[in-house]
DNA sequence: CCCCAGACGCAACTTCTTCGCATTAAGCTG
DNA sequence: CAGCTTAATGCGAAGAAGTTGCGTCTGGGG
């Protein structure tokens, strides 16, 4: 169901998709998040309603698609010398970004969409990916690696629980501390 | 919003919360979560639909309501002898809870509901008061304690991160890592 | 005992959602 | 490149859900 692999790439399922995509980010900035209505939507984008219910099934459905998008990282995070400094901005940016009232309702959309786990995960793996980069380049520069496992479980599950349960200010002083735990579990690899 | 302080406490107002979250859970198990609909519910719990409306706002409002109440802790955690031990059990069960299919769904549920964060922080609320509870029996026995904010880093963040983005196993050596964890944190009280 | 405010039932109305059927377009094969 | 197959879309009707105003009732306070 989610509906990028499933669909034909080219052509019109592919205009439709991007259309109504465009039309959800379009509305939300126009007249809210709580207005949004799949009929209104639907008729932004030049498509009929039942369109979209048989693509998405449901506006939840759909708005975690749209969150998932936004989500993704845009490029591969900036080179700041070392593991730790790279760690740390990477971190304070990811704090930034998720912790304000958009970033928080991205989230949630990704979240509760798609009951068989869809979407969640392709958030995780966001936050994986850019990490691994980060592993990558500092094991390029010979420094030693905490694995992916624990930067999820150091770093970011405590931000996004922070984000998710409990409104917390989330500073820079609280990420480096997060940070500073993470690479004090650092490894060299087996064959550096 | 959240519905159990502002009304008024006794009477039809609690007759009715009561009625209708008990159709809810009735509901739930007969028919299925997704066959779940306000006029449904509303009819067994034998209050029209425009009462449920007015006071929940929708049916995400009133489900939120009622996963949190499910994700209650009946009472105080049980005593192992030891903080370790404690935690041990208390991460375990809760891993196994929470990550069963219903346990997922009602975190995801309470998570749906209000945007203005009254739902989810009671989740979090009620692991801190369990962990609190943990801590003060520790302390009592002389142990060293690590503090609420670190448990709720180290242990509870990781895995709710893993319920909600990573469809992962949760095994007692997962949960005991993160207990050893928390615990190779502990700092004893100022005035003990 | 009476009054006031909040909560509820009722009913009409609007909007959303679902479904069958016809049509169009994409991908595939010869 | 022409024809075929199948998925996706548009359209419209029917059904269900959500919304609202108004009168009534219940519970708390004077």
């Amino acid at each position: 169901m989610s509906t990028q692999a499933t669909t034909r790439p080219g052509g019109r399922s592919a205009r439709v998709q991007q259309s109504v995509h465009q039309a959800v980010r379009d509305l939300e900035a126009e007249v809210g998040r709580s207005a949004l209505t799949v009929p209104l939507i639907a008729a932004r984008a030049g498509v009929t309603p039942s369109t979209v219910y048989r693509r998405w099934g449901d506006l939840r459905e759909l708005l975690s698609d749209v969150a998932v998008e936004r989500l993704r990282p845009d490029g591969a995070p900036t080179d700041h010398g070392s593991l730790r400094a790279d760690l740390e901005a990477w971190a304070a940016q990811f704090a930034e970004e998720m912790s304000s009232t958009a970033g928080r309702t991205y989230i949630r959309d990704a979240l509760l969409g798609d009951p068989e786990q869809g979407n969640a995960i392709r958030c995780s793996d966001y936050a994986a990916e850019q990490l691994k980069a980060l592993g990558m380049r500092a094991a390029g520069r010979g420094e030693a690696v905490p694995d992916l496992e624990t930067l999820l479980d150091v770093v970011v599950a405590p931000l996004m629980y922070r984000i998710l349960f409990r409104p917390s200010d989330l500073s820079t002083a609280y990420t480096d501390r997060l940070v500073a735990a993470a690479v004090g579990r650092s490894s060299l690899p087996p064959q550096a």
